[in-house]
DNA sequence: ACACTAATTTAGTCTAACCTAAATTATAAA
DNA sequence: TTTATAATTTAGGTTAGACTAAATTAGTGT
C-alpha cells in the first residue's frame, strides 16, 4: 500500500489503463508507441510491474498486460490528478485547452493528496475535464461514459459533443476553430461511405465536411 | 542555454545559492546536510556540475563550490518558482504557511514558464513569499533584503518582522502561535547575555521570552 | 615542524530506466 | 503444414544519482 511509484511507472499504469479499459490486454507495441519508448523497454518494465509486491499488472508472455486492482487504483489516482489539473489550469489560470496536457502530465506525479483535494473543491468537484474526459471521484470511481464516435452519426440525426480524444495542440486548436468542442450540438447532413466524410452543421452554423480522422476522435451522445 | 536540468541538479543549485549567497563557497558537508545525502555524493555531483557545458559551478578541491553566472541563473529560476508557488498555495488554495514548503519543493521542478507567469500575475507579481523570503523578478533580480536577526535587537528598540528562515512545519506552527510572523511589530524589553534569551512584546500583547534558537531565525527591520 | 582530527575525495557498487541488436515466438498466408 | 512477417523477448550496455568504505588532504594545536 505504499506510494513510492516513480513518474515513469505512473505513466505506464496510466497508458495500460487506457489501452486495456475495454478488457483486452495492453500490448507491448501499443504501449511503446504511446510512451515514446522502445518495445524492449516496455517488456522490461512490465515484467518489473508484475514482480512488485503487490503486483501492479498481470502478464503472460506475448499476451500483453492487464492491471491488478492495486495497479488500477494507482492508475486512477494519476488520471484523477491529470484531469483535475487540466480543469484547474483552464478554469482558474486561463490556459487554453490545447496547452494543458503537457503541463498536467508533469504535475500529475508530484501533487499531494492535499493539493488534489484543494483544487477539486475550488472547482466544485467537477466530473469532466475540458476535453470531456471523465474525472475519477475521490473514491476513484470513474464516471460512466456512454458517448460514441461522431463518425457513426447518420443523417438526419443530431447529437451533442461529449468528449474529444486528443492531446495534440494543433489538432485541438483546429477543433476549437471549427466549434467542435464539448457541449456543441452537431447535426449530420450527409455521409459519404467511400471516404467516410461526414457533412455536419455545428450549432446552427454553416455546413462543413469533416474527415474520419477527425470525426473518429469526437464522441457524442444523441439527444433531443 | 538548454534547460535540461534534472530535479536533483536544480536542488543542488538552489542550496549552493543559499550557502554561497554571502560570498563564501558552499562546502561539501553543508550541502550534504541540507540535501540529506552523503558527502561523497555531493563531491560527485559538484564535479559533474563543474564539468558541464557551460559549467554551473566553479570548484577547487577542498575549497567548496560557487555558482557561475549560468548556475546562478538556473538557481534563481528555481527559487522564483518555489517562492511563487508557496505564495500561490497560501493565497489562492488555502494552505497554511507550514504546509507549503514540501509541496513547492516538488512542484518547482516541473512547472512551465507559462505556469510561472500565470500564477505570478494572478498574485499581482508579489515580491515576497509567505515567510518573507524575497521572490526573484521575472528577470531574475533578487529583491534586496536589509533585515537582521531579531536576536540582535536590544531594549528599548522595536522592529518589524520581515522574514522567517524556517521550513520545519512544527516550528512554523509554533511561530504562528506566538504571533511571530512577517508584519508583526516586536519590541525588545530585556536581553539576557548569558543564555541569549530575549524578552519581547509582540503587537501590544503580553511580554514573552524567546531563546536564541528562535530569535536567530527571525529577521527584522527597525522602523518607527 | 608535526601529528592528529575533521573534512573531503576516490574507488567500487547499486538501482531505475532507458537503449540497440539479436534471438525467439506467434500469427496469418500460401 | 509450412513459411514469412510482425511482435515480443533476451542479452548486453549506458547514464544519472545515490551509497559505503577506504584513502587522502587541510587545518589546528603543540
Ligand atoms: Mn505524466
Ligand atoms: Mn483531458
Ligand atoms: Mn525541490
Ligand atoms: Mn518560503
Amino acid at each position: 500500500m505504499k506510494e513510492n511509484l516513480t513518474q515513469p511507472i505512473q505513466d505506464y499504469l496510466k497508458h495500460i489503463y487506457a489501452l486495456s479499459e475495454a478488457g483486452t490486454p495492453a500490448t507491448t507495441t501499443d504501449l511503446a508507441a504511446r510512451l515514446g519508448v522502445a518495445p524492449a523497454s516496455v517488456t522490461g518494465m512490465i515484467q518489473r510491474l508484475a514482480g512488485l509486491q503487490p503486483p501492479l499488472v498481470t502478464y503472460r508472455k506475448h499476451q500483453g498486460a492487464l492491471l491488478t486492482p492495486a495497479g488500477k487504483r494507482a492508475a486512477l489516482e494519476v488520471i484523477r490528478h491529470h484531469r483535475l489539473l487540466e480543469t484547474y489550469l483552464v478554469t482558474m489560470l486561463g490556459f487554453s485547452w490545447d496547452e494543458v496536457h503537457e503541463e498536467a502530465c508533469r504535475l500529475e506525479h508530484v501533487i499531494s493528496e492535499t493539493f488534489e483535494e484543494r483544487i477539486a473543491s475550488a472547482l466544485g468537484n467537477p466530473t469532466h475535464d475540458p476535453h470531456g474526459d471523465p474525472i475519477p471521484s475521490a473514491a476513484l470511481e470513474m464516471p460512466t461514459d456512454e458517448s460514441t464516435p461522431l463518425l457513426g452519426l447518420r443523417p438526419p440525426h443530431s447529437a451533442v459533443i461529449m468528449r474529444v480524444q486528443a492531446t495534440d495542440p494543433p489538432f485541438l486548436r483546429h477543433l476549437n476553430n471549427l466549434g467542435l468542442i464539448p457541449g456543441a450540438r452537431v447535426q449530420a447532413l450527409a455521409f459519404s461511405p467511400f471516404d467516410q466524410n461526414l457533412q455536419v452543421r455545428v450549432n446552427e452554423g454553416e455546413a462543413q465536411i469533416i474527415g474520419a480522422a477527425i470525426s473518429a476522435k469526437i464522441y457524442v451522445e444523441e439527444k433531443g
